[in-house]
DNA sequence: GCAAATTAATGATTTATTCAAG
DNA sequence: CTTGAATAAATCATTAATTTGC
């Protein structure tokens, strides 16, 4: 059908360039006033209402997850069976080689396996522990708060940054359509982020909630 | 300061080389163990601990975003020269035309300008602060069509529409940055937060953070 | 050539926003 | 509607490049 007595609204290449760049934007979700606006500008290159523009977001977004999701799924069970291989290979090389040697190997440049934890999407595959980082460094103001937490882990780590950022938690996703959640109890070693009370001085003003209440 | 008491960490070239490498072969925010490895690897060649793998990846996507966002908006604000060029020039021709006509010249929507970053296209101007804001400016006066307001435009959209804008979030700003919000009333209807991201980085981090990291 | 001064890069922190689960 | 989790954006701070006057 020809654009003009279509049934449907048909972008023009200018339409899609426009909203694509608003999405790459970060726009999502626009809200009415923005959709007007949209609307508006955009009818400056050919028909369109804003349910149109309304529905291009929506959509636009649930594909591009889509996509996101499938493109992942299969990178990482890709990189899974690398890591896989690699690991038998080192552990071969490894088993001959200190036969007669007390050195440890060099690490090779590009073998480092950066499995992407497709865990969800491939249990029982190898690394299944996949681990978060959360914020809450203390450069110069150790907080008080090791005696909250998992002190054994805390000790064991001392101040190596990593481990104390890093939340490591079994393969089980939260966030994740009910067909992959895994029923696992998590193996969640605890770490809270930490906020330190010595409020510095931009902090106090940039911050301040009476100057930035607009409720 | 020399690396050896430097408050900070001083990649060396093969770090930097390496960091790039995994960039460029797509990592952009590794997890825990993923960085753990990353670390190892690389303290092979210097001091160096895991948060200044954090901090680089998080530092160089967001510097390579920033590239591009600059980039986009040059072309972006050249365009719109350009359309502003030809909409001068179409309603020169039409003014002409409506010498022996009733009808009214078409309001000029290309005045519209859909800029992003300020600082970049109006030095000085308007919001030159909100550097990352996107800000839809009429350079003159709303034409008149723009008075119509929401109710208007609902209506004509029939009941699918009218509920799906009821359910939208409230109109005005919603959640933009702080440093974007002015005091002064502005001639600019504050629209898009731009985060211009090419398309493998937003899509391994923005749209869903949780499939990034767990996956 | 060579420091002091200035500017550009980039490491490190903090804050704001988003998504979606409860 | 509230909240936890993640992370992008903004910002601060230090180091490296560079410019400048001698």
């Amino acid at each position: 059908m020809s654009p003009s007595n279509s049934t449907r609204w048909c972008p023009t290449p200018e339409h899609l360039m426009i909203l694509e760049e608003m999405y790459r934007g970060g726009i999502r979700t626009p809200n009415a006033s923005q959709i007007q606006k949209i609307t508006a500008h955009l009818s400056f290159y050919g028909k369109i209402e804003g349910k149109n523009v309304f529905y291009w977001f929506q959509n636009h977004k649930a594909r591009e997850r889509q996509k996101l999701r499938r493109k992942l799924s299969k990178q990482l069970y890709q990189q899974q069976l690398l890591q896989e291989q690699l690991c038998l290979h080192r552990r071969h090389n490894q088993e001959n080689k200190f036969l007669s040697s007390n050195e440890s190997p060099p690490p090779a440049l590009h073998q480092l396996s950066l499995g992407k934890s497709a865990d969800y999407l491939h249990p029982g595959g190898v690394g299944s522990a996949a681990a978060h980082m959360t914020s809450c460094t203390w450069k110069r103001d150790p907080p008080n708060m090791y005696e909250l937490q998992n002190t054994s882990m805390m000790r064991s780590y001392g101040d190596d940054w990593t481990m104390m950022m890093l939340k490591m938690r079994d393969a089980g996703p939260t966030h994740y359509p009910s067909c992959c959640r895994s029923n696992r109890p998590l193996k969640t070693l605890e770490l809270f982020p930490i906020t330190t009370q010595n409020v510095k001085d931009h902090q106090a003003t940039t911050s301040n909630p009476s100057l930035n209440s607009y409720s």
